[in-house]
DNA sequence: GTAAGGATTGGC
DNA sequence: CCAATCCTTACT
């Protein structure tokens, strides 16, 4: 079943774990799902790791935005990276999709999916290209500190806003 | 207008 | 370790 624009419009810190699990669905010529596991979270002005740092700008205007849309830009003149908009208006957060299930690197898998530009701005909630649906019920993860961001400083570097998933050992 | 550098990746 | 590659932001 795909998330609504509610389970977006939390606090990121609140949605970030919760994104760990879920199903990153991909529809072109026919339809992928992908098993999110791994995401790490961007919050507000005063995060210094975000790109909301410098206040509103033209590209990450759209983190400005409700949450439910997607927030996609170029990094080292090659890659794109894919982030999710959490939170109310006017409350920049966002949360990088950083890995999938057999793909991992926020580079990666943008190139594996198709994702460009294009993509910048597409509401989850209603689009019929991409969007997020319910997956494992309660998976476990860890959190580790982001990742290359050092530029941030403290407090922000050591904020342990990365979720990874980590497979529970089977019972028998 | 100009310059610096990045929420990365893969190759040497 | 370091280049690739181009867009965004900061500064003159």
């Amino acid at each position: 079943m795909r998330l609504t624009r509610e389970f977006f419009e939390r606090d990121v810190l609140q949605v970030a774990p919760d994104m760990v699990g879920k199903i990153l669905v991909r529809k072109s010529i026919g339809i992928h799902r992908h098993l999110i596991t791994e995401v790490e979270a961007y919050s507000g002005i005063e995060d210094q790791a975000s790109h909301a740092r410098f206040g509103r700008t033209t590209r990450n205007s759209i983190m400005f935005a409700r949450g439910g849309l997607v927030y996609v830009y170029l990094i080292y003149g090659m890659y794109w990276m894919l982030n999710v908009v959490t939170g109310p208006e006017n409350h920049p957060q966002a949360i990088l999709i950083r890995g999938l299930q057999g793909i991992n690197g926020p580079g990666k898998l943008t190139k594996a999916l198709g994702i460009d530009r294009t993509f910048y701005g597409e509401d989850l909630s209603t689009s019929g290209r991409i969007w997020i649906e319910n997956g494992l019920e309660k998976p476990d993860f860890i959190q580790t500190p982001r990742f290359g961001i050092a530029y941030a400083g403290e407090p922000w570097k050591s904020k342990p806003w990365r979720y990874i998933r980590v497979q529970r050992p089977e019972i028998s």
